[in-house]
DNA sequence: TGCCTTTGTGTCAAAAGTACACTTTGCGAA
DNA sequence: TTCGCAAAGTGTACTTTTGACACAAAGGCA
């Protein structure tokens, strides 16, 4: 193929994807080392991939998740695209594109995804394109490789957006949980306390969460309900949503 | 640069641009009709264009709103990005490609944007990408090219849940404008009606519109008194957003 | 038995939402 | 000149939602 004019510039597409998870205290993101090249800090990153041709965006968002810790066919909405010609401007990163890629000046566009996921239920994996992963608390991120800082805070911004118009939880939360774990989780999304009575007056009205017939047992405290979510109803509110600028 | 396995495919990068326009009465996109090809009937399509080398995806959506409106500088948020190896199954749209493109069967992902016009600052441009344009009725248009449809509801889709968390406006209407103008802006967004009293409490409580000394002329009834947006006080709400579910 | 920790619950006042109808203004036609 | 038309503009009563706030109950442990 020949490069005639500058409309026929090729690209990379890669996709990158924010993984939030829950401690039952605080959010947390997945992030991996990079493979180590000699002479280049290590630095965190979002677990991502170029993709294939044959895939589709969100297959190729699907395919790095299930790689990294082995779920499938959960929720994963897009952040958009990210694609600056100057993407690639720390020398750091650049080193390491240089160590690793094979057209390491190629232009590459990402286009981000962020999913939400129960972060007990397996052990993030090394993989093609991770030497290890960790969870990093949200608060405790503040540099990424690339422009993956940027990225993760599009995400977070999104997850907080839609926390107003959508109910959050299922996959973050265990099938059992009790309120307060579902209130911390409100908190640690948003950032800010909320009123306990006033929080479970709101959710109860919902109508997505239930009681069991269960107690927490061993807390050296009165034990709490266990609740789970009403699937059925959870899923009518995400498709329908709730407004309340409220026209 | 030779390819080396399935990672290194490279794509093109085209931006798509959904642009709305409001007549004072329903709300519009301005479309394009493709190049005329010999054996593909006419089919009408957003307008956009593959992105240069050297610009990131914002300039390259600034760029196709420029030439085809002559507009600059005005809001453009991202849509996403759209990139299934099978966007182009369509026939006349393969056939499109093999007579305009050069290398008519590379993938193509295409970042789409939204923004909003107002339609009377302008006409319309022919251009590069362009026959001609023209501004059709949303609830007209059933059908596009490539997945431009799919495009445009994702747009449709923003722009709705937008004017629950933002103040709308600005950018749609002239610099003075009566209420119903505003209240019926809102209702072909929403696609329903709202009540003129409520919404006119409602929006006096944003203390986004004022009042100006003039009023209408020569309309044979009672005349309505023009109204200009406090561009600071909408900035902020802009900015800062209206939350509901309320947390 | 007393202490500590967390759960779980109710009320009241303020704000917001909803539903609803009649008067005003200016033009134009008879 | 007056009558009719069309859209503008305005208020109230009722219901629902929000937001602020404090104390008793349960269970482990020392």
């Amino acid at each position: 193929m020949q490069i005639k004019n500058k409309h026929q510039i090729n690209h990379r597409i890669s996709t990158d994807c924010v993984i939030f998870g829950f401690d039952f205290n605080q959010l947390r993101v997945l992030l991996i080392e990079r493979q180590p090249v000699e002479g280049v800090p290590q630095m965190m990153a979002l677990p991502g991939d170029l993709i294939f041709e044959e895939e589709n965006l969100d297959m190729a968002a699907g395919r790095v998740l299930k790689e990294l810790t082995g779920l499938e066919d959960i929720f994963l909405e897009q952040v958009g695209a990210f694609g600056d010609p100057n993407r690639v401007n720390k020398p750091n990163d650049k080193k390491w594109l240089q160590a690793v890629r094979q057209d390491p000046d190629a232009r590459v566009i990402t286009v981000a995804y962020y999913t939400l996921v129960n972060m007990n239920d397996y052990e993030p994996q090394p993989s093609s394109f991770a030497k290890s992963a960790s969870w990093i608390l949200v608060d405790d991120i503040t540099e990424l490789a690339f422009d993956h800082f940027e990225i993760f805070q599009s995400a977070l911004k999104k997850l907080k957006d839609k926390i107003n118009t959508q109910p959050i939880g299922f996959n973050l939360l265990p099938e059992k949980f009790t309120f307060s774990q579902l209130h911390k989780l409100y908190e640690s999304i948003l950032g800010n306390e909320l009123d306990k009575r006033n929080f479970r007056r709101k959710m109860l009205k919902l109508n997505i969460v239930e009681s069991l017939d269960e107690k927490q047992e061993g807390v050296p405290h009165k034990p709490s309900q266990y609740f789970k979510f009403n699937e059925e109803n959870y899923l009518i509110l995400l498709d329908k949503g709730f407004n309340n600028f409220g026209f």
